[in-house]
DNA sequence: CCGGCCCATCAGGAAAACCCTGAGCCGGCT
DNA sequence: AGCCGGCTCAGGGTTTTCCTGATGGGCCGG
């Protein structure tokens, strides 16, 4: 791991949190706890690795509030919720929305202690496949409209000469693209150019 | 669609399959029956598309239990449970097995019939991806030995050349591999072969 | 035992695609 | 004007692919 995982928990419940807190620090796991999800949203920053154990119900923005919010910022990091007086329906809600998991207190220490560590897992290769997927776009955004759209006729498995004569141009000047697309790219064959847009879409 | 989506109703309660059954009726939706798991099972071909509408608690083998053994079995019928005393933890569980969605009793019939208009529409579009998928495969299967490892380094980028020296054996023979591999898995490029092995694994 | 079939192997020659180098043109920016 | 980035193209050599044809070995049914 490049940077430590961190366990954030949101709970406005004091006990809850230092009681959280505690059994993350006998196991050795890094915790940050906030009593609202507006204090969380405040500190958290997305590029941090770890899992979210989350209370469901809260004074303000409540957790399945906070679970939309981060959905829709594209935040992916994987939320554990608690809840004291959990209904069906927000639990089904909840893990419709890609919760990770959904627990109802009082809930089995190690329980909750399996279940993060399996979420920091998840999180883990997560942002390993997003962190090369965005390498990829990244050098894919550097390429020149010209390149990007013989790229995409070459991973669809044109050639050179179909390539030239489709955009009307000189098959050479279609290699000549061809060849910086694959540097651009770092791609050192067409099968591994066609793997990496199809990771990134 | 080729054959028309049917509705498998599996509850012990005469008259929620009844209702239901009405239900389906009324909107023109094909439906079956049963009033146990083991009814089911005994009727089911796993060929039909649709959706299943499975109530958890039952005599006999329960609708979570049906559900498992329908996954292990690897059938990926979208399943939507419905309960009149549901539990969280059921819930939770039983969508972290990929249940479709999971309704208590008593429902709103318009959001039942929502479901299950979804679940038949995903049901139909995995059906597609893996019919394809299916076909790929037989295609695959159709090939040699030495057919299947030439496609395998063809697909990772290697040229004739260095599969040839890979497998100790002529460059020409080789290409008369590669030719096959071509026609048989009906592939006109080589884009288009690592796309299709993408698909299935 | 033999003929037929599939598989794996290989060759020769033609065609297509690719790589490297070099270079002209144009529009925008300084 | 001068410079730079993007698009265009050519020559020439190398590599790869395509098409046709062919050999030998194993396996199976007649």
């Amino acid at each position: 791991m490049s940077t430590e995982a961190t366990v954030f928990v949101v709970d406005d419940d004091d006990a809850v949190r230092r009681a959280v807190d505690l059994l993350l620090e006998s196991v050795g796991l890094h915790s940050s706890t906030y009593a609202s999800a507006e204090a969380f949203l405040a500190d958290y920053d997305p590029a941090s690795p770890g899992c979210l154990v989350l209370d469901v119900r809260m004074p303000g923005t409540s957790g399945l509030a906070l679970q939309e919010i981060l959905v829709s910022r594209g935040v992916e990091i994987p939320i554990i919720f608690i809840t004291g007086h959990g209904d069906v329906a927000t639990a089904v809600r909840a893990m419709k929305a890609h919760a990770f998991d959904f627990l109802e207190k009082p809930f089995n220490d190690q329980e909750l202690l399996d279940r993060i560590h399996e979420a920091i897992l998840h999180d883990a290769r997560n942002r390993g496949e997003r962190a090369s997927s965005a390498e990829i776009a990244q050098r894919m955004a550097k390429l020149t409209r010209r390149e990007g759209q013989i790229m995409a006729m070459i991973v669809e498995g044109k050639s050179g000469k179909v390539i030239a004569s489709a955009l009307d141009i000189s098959e050479k000047t279609v290699q000549t693209h061809r060849a910086r697309v694959m540097e651009k790219m770092r791609a050192s064959s067409v099968a591994e150019l066609v793997r990496m847009t199809a990771r990134v879409g």
